[in-house]
DNA sequence: TTCGATGTTCGTGAAACGTCGAACAAGCTA
DNA sequence: TAGCTTGTTCGACGTTTCACGAACATCGAA
């Protein structure tokens, strides 16, 4: 499809993670993500149209947060967790807890019973 | 004036911290009061109408972030530090890390040399 | 009481955001 | 080739956000 820029680790900005975490979906899309696994699209379940998903994943790779990969039509996704810990040292692990703490985004989840 | 209305410890919400840390001027307000003083509103400088600036502060407040009390025709405000640290243990510190990292919010000081 | 200082609120406008469905592009598969 | 799947892009729409100036309310000082 195309270019899908990321950003340098040392262009990501704290305005923008902090914004990109301010949404419910993309929070928990983060949280899906947090055992460090890639993840297909696919496998993300999520309430919402997948164009608005496309749209949350796209805010979450150009904050800096994900880092997409394109495989045949396919897209997989990770996060981006040691550049994140490189550039804002324990930020993500404190949001992350945060995130349980709130249970924020648990809405966001894999389909059906995939857990590893 | 009127109510101002405080969240509770246990209303303060993810969600809504990040939001009201995803814009430089709250960043840079946020900044200035980290030091735990309690600052008079007058002694605030950012490059914002006063109106602008009360619609920041509310936003501070409303997340939970700060605290705003009254006296006279004064206002007076202080970050919430132990309530934030009591509701997302470490949150505060290191996003407090990343904006000096990231030199966010720098546009907003004291009046003239006021430090403490 | 009148004036000045301090903040809030209101009305407004521009911009950004979240959401959707439809259309599109690209790569498998039949 | 045709068709299916996958994900992006494109308006469109309504909501929210940020910004301002003007008007208002409140209090202290003259």
């Amino acid at each position: 499809m195309q270019k899908a820029h990321h950003p340098e680790l040392g262009e990501i900005a704290l305005i923008e993670v902090m914004a990109a975490l301010s949404d419910p979906i993309r929070v928990g899309l983060v949280r899906v993500l947090a055992d460090g696994h890639e993840r297909g699209w696919g496998q993300l379940r999520a309430p919402v149209a997948k164009s608005t998903l496309s749209h949350h994943l796209r805010v979450l790779r150009d904050a800096g947060l994900t880092r997409t990969r394109q495989e045949g039509t396919r897209c997989y996704v990770t996060l981006r967790g040691e550049d994140l810990q490189a550039r804002f040292p324990g930020l993500l692990q404190v949001v992350l807890s945060a995130m349980e703490i709130d249970d924020v985004g648990s809405q966001v989840g894999l389909r059906d019973g995939e857990d590893l």
